[in-house]
DNA sequence: CATTACCTGCAA
DNA sequence: TTGCAGGTAATG
């Protein structure tokens, strides 16, 4: 569910609340959503620690953990099982997950799998209904590894026309399945992916391999395009994704043909399409994409 | 490369 | 009742 505008929208508000908030306790409704370590030994290593920045990198948050006390000279290694500097909690909210910073005492909400509770009475839970999502703590060395899976940052001023160009060449197959192939680039899902292509006017099937410098460039600043007016609407609430304050974003209302298959295009009026593409649903119109 | 598994709820 | 959903990892 969540793609980059989401995670992003999601950054923000995190990144703006939670700095320098001590965990106080955490609650694990459902251990399914944990991957890594064990309940118990994650439990022990966020208690007492402090939230540090909230990054993003494609979908992935990243949240860096201080340790529970402030490192004393005379004190270089971490108690046993307090976190260390250098450790990061990691989540990834595959297709139905949302994080919440709720205010003290706020109800409950459904399908709660992993509750922070901050010292201050705040909470930042995470709930999943399809229980895909994962969180996790993972150390730099791991966090470097991510970072090279993934491709490029599509709103860096680093990714170019060139480095799309790099990242498709001597690639074969569809081209929106190699768009949502992350190491491609990072942060496209399904309906970026489908705004991106209805954006460059290029068939979601085309074959990569036949993309013209002049294709490249479209596509290029189509993706940087449709991703920035997802994070200014604070991204696309089609059925489950919540923003951090539990309200739904505004980009759904914008889409030129994801979910829309049936309606006339906003460019030319054909009826858009709906196929399968690589396995996944495809929203495009036949006539303005080439 | 394409298909399947992982989950649950909802629309067709 | 079936199949599909905004994702990814694990299989043929």
């Amino acid at each position: 569910m969540p793609e980059l505008p989401e995670v992003e929208t999601t950054r923000r508000h995190l990144a703006e609340h939670l700095p320098g908030a001590r965990v106080a306790a955490v609650e694990i409704p459902d251990p399914h959503a944990l991957w890594r370590p064990d309940p118990a030994t994650f439990m022990a290593r966020l208690v007492g620690s402090v939230l540090g920045a909230v990054r993003r990198r494609g979908k992935y948050l990243i949240v860096d953990l201080a340790p529970a006390e402030p490192a004393a000279p005379e004190l270089p290694l971490s108690i046993d099982g307090a976190p260390s500097a250098g450790d990061y909690l990691l989540i990834h909210r595959r297709m139905s997950g949302n994080l919440f910073l709720r205010a003290p005492g706020a109800p409950p909400d459904p399908r709660t799998v992993v509750v922070i509770r901050l010292a201050d009475g705040r909470e930042l839970r995470f709930c999943d209904m399809r229980r895909f999502a994962r969180m996790w703590l993972a150390d730099a060395a791991e966090v470097a590894a991510l970072e090279r899976a993934l491709g490029p940052e599509p709103l860096s001023s680093t990714f170019t026309a060139q480095r799309l160009a790099a990242a498709l060449a001597n690639r074969r197959g569809q081209l929106k399945p190699l768009l949502l192939d992350q190491r491609s680039v990072a942060g496209l899902g399904n309906i970026y992916a489908d705004e991106a292509l209805f954006a460059a006017r290029l068939h979601p099937s085309r074959s990569a391999a036949t993309l013209t410098a002049a294709d490249l460039r479209r596509l290029h600043r189509a993706i940087r395009a449709v991703l920035a007016q997802g994070v200014r609407n604070e991204g696309t609430s089609f059925r489950d994704y919540l923003g951090a304050v539990g309200l739904p974003g505004r980009n759904q209302l914008m889409v030129g043909v994801f979910r829309r298959h049936g309606q006339p295009c906003p460019r030319c009026g054909t009826t858009i399409e709906k196929t399968r593409v690589g396995g996944r649903g495809t929203h495009y119109c036949p006539r303005c994409q080439q």
